[in-house]
DNA sequence: TATCAGTGGGAAAACGTTATACCGAACTTT
DNA sequence: AAAGTTCGGTATAACGTTTTCCCACTGATA
């Protein structure tokens, strides 16, 4: 593997020294030169394309130039929008982004102590399957903060505003006439299912409807989990006129599962979720949802952590773009109450 | 920043010299050591929690220990598997996966110069959005491997068998009994796409079925580009009983555009979709789909650019992991013809 | 003519790692 | 007893950066 041209190759085509080179090309402000030596120094370098390394800046300043990030699940679409971001920010500044393994808790704890200790990033943004105890390890060494969770074991965390997401798509159902309004959540343990859910009964009492308990069920993050959470409400006796879902991904699987047994929707269900994706708009009625700023979640995540402003442990910040409503097929009238 | 312990502080504390300690941390063969003093090296060592620091090595070495992939779409539910898979094989070497940017003509040349230049990677793995000339010039300066491409511009590709996944589809539709069958393609400058309807027309022909070119429609890689050319072949006059959609993607939104369209799936209409992904099980209806190898695509896409077994620029690697029929809901045997 | 201030830049020391070369002592052999 | 020969390590020089300190001039001033 040839190396390329260095400061050294620089310097020697300028006829300059080293630290000259690299005063000017990363702009010393003390420093005084001659205008003529400056272009020649500019030229040489760009004449051999010289680009820093960063192995080597990295080991005289301490500083990676990397973020990492730890995912549960890449292709979780919520993940990915949250990803983009923070590289569109990440790449703003010159800085990487490098993919951390989901923390499985057997080697994670290993790979994650490896990670914090090898000097390849800065700072780990972490986005979903939280773990105290692995969260705290590695803030031990590292900057870590938390996205779309609240702060954890004295790590940082960053979230949307999850209860007005929550709040609104009751709000538009109770707007359409709705009166018994269920709940399909996601992981319970997870915060923001907790402050969405939160936001969910807040607002139903607002109204003066009636939270019933047996008409909020929780799951995973997974579209099977929103299956068999939708499953267990329709069982009888009685069933909610509309339902919101913490997450689009377990509404998908909601979806299907009163499809399964016939539940018109929205005829006899109207249907809305929390966060918006590509298949949304197809799925069979397109999914009313609360659309939350996923990709500014992501990018002001990394800004944070690039910044270091993480104000101390106690500390969790809101991205609070508001939620959006986008309307389409799954959400409607509730239907005339059928007695039997 | 508090810097970690370095080889000096183990040293220092097993009372040995630097270079001694490295030679044993990292098994030097020709090394003979005193077994106390191996055992002192190693306690001290993990005492001090010693984490090796990737910029020393990486400026030492010339290698950075990592792999860069360069993604059109994090999100796309089959690059995702693709990363998942390369990173797993990345990680099982201690390699880290970074995430460069979709490759955007216009910032990303530069970009791409950036990151080759910079010696943060060793190898940039490519998964579309392939660009020949931006393809070239990376691989002017690292090794690359486009992912599920045919070889471009002398940078070499690997792939999966495309062809043998669209004749397996068109041989689940002929088997139950379809002789009309169009095809819903994906964007037609990809290789993937062109070879799934090589494979897909190669396999009618073989049955004697007749390819119809009005039948064959291709758009992009997403939903939507699937809504739309679906809608094209549904057109009148005359549409196929059955449907290959070369990718799940585009097949969600064919099903939705067949869908408001009034065309029963699978009762006037059969779908089959190369590849498999977690939505495809809640589809209306389940969609049949064939499954492809893709995290051992990107398995062996990641441990093929860290062996440096790049065969050459013209070779073409190809996983042929068998293509697996994964029957659901949306395929049936075609309706009797009705006349008018 | 010394001295002084400014101008324009250089030398060298880190940062943490690894590879090559070497070296002193103890043992063995002749 | 002198010369090899292991044994068990050490010294040192890179790799490419950045930063701090220093130095050689030049012209002006005392």
């Amino acid at each position: 593997m040839r190396r390329p041209p260095g400061l050294a190759a620089v310097a020697a085509r300028a006829g300059v020294s080293v630290s000259l080179v690299s005063r000017i090309l990363t702009g010393d402000p003390g420093l005084r030169v001659r205008e003529s030596t400056r272009q020649r120094v500019l030229r040489a370098a760009a004449d051999l394309a010289y680009v820093p390394h960063v192995s080597g800046r990295a080991l005289r300043l301490a500083r990676a130039g990397a973020l990492g990030l730890v995912a549960r699940d890449v292709g979780d679409p919520m993940h990915a929008e949250i990803i983009q971001g923070a590289r569109l920010a990440a790449a703003a500044r010159g800085q990487a982004l490098l993919l951390a393994g989901p923390p499985e808790p057997a080697a994670g704890a290993a790979a994650l102590d490896r990670l914090a200790g090898e000097g390849r990033v800065d700072g780990l943004l972490w986005l979903g399957g939280f773990d105290d105890d692995l969260a705290a390890r590695a803030a031990a060494h590292l900057p870590v903060l938390l996205v779309g969770d609240r702060p954890r074991a004295g790590v940082p965390g960053i979230r949307l505003a999850d209860e007005r997401a929550a709040a609104l798509a009751v709000a538009h159902l109770a707007g359409l006439g709705h009166r018994d309004i269920g709940f399909v959540g996601r992981d319970a343990a997870g915060d923001a299912s907790v402050r969405r859910l939160a936001g969910f009964t807040a607002a139903l009492r607002e109204r003066g409807l009636m939270v019933r308990e047996e008409w909020i069920v929780s799951g995973g993050w997974g579209a099977a989990d929103g299956h068999a959470a939708m499953g267990a409400l329709l069982a009888p006796p009685g069933r909610p006129s509309a339902v919101v879902a913490a997450d689009v991904v377990g509404c998908v699987g909601a979806l299907a599962a009163a499809r399964e047994r016939g539940v018109a929707v929205p005829g006899e269900l109207s249907v809305v979720a929390v966060h918006d994706a590509w298949f949304a708009a197809y799925c069979a009625p397109p999914l009313t949802v609360v659309r939350l700023p996923l990709r500014e979640l992501g990018g002001r995540a990394a800004e944070l952590i690039m910044d270091g402003d993480l104000d101390g442990p106690a500390c969790g910040h809101l991205i609070d773009g508001p939620p959006e409503l986008v309307r389409r097929g799954s959400t409607a009238a509730p239907a005339p109450p059928i007695t039997g």
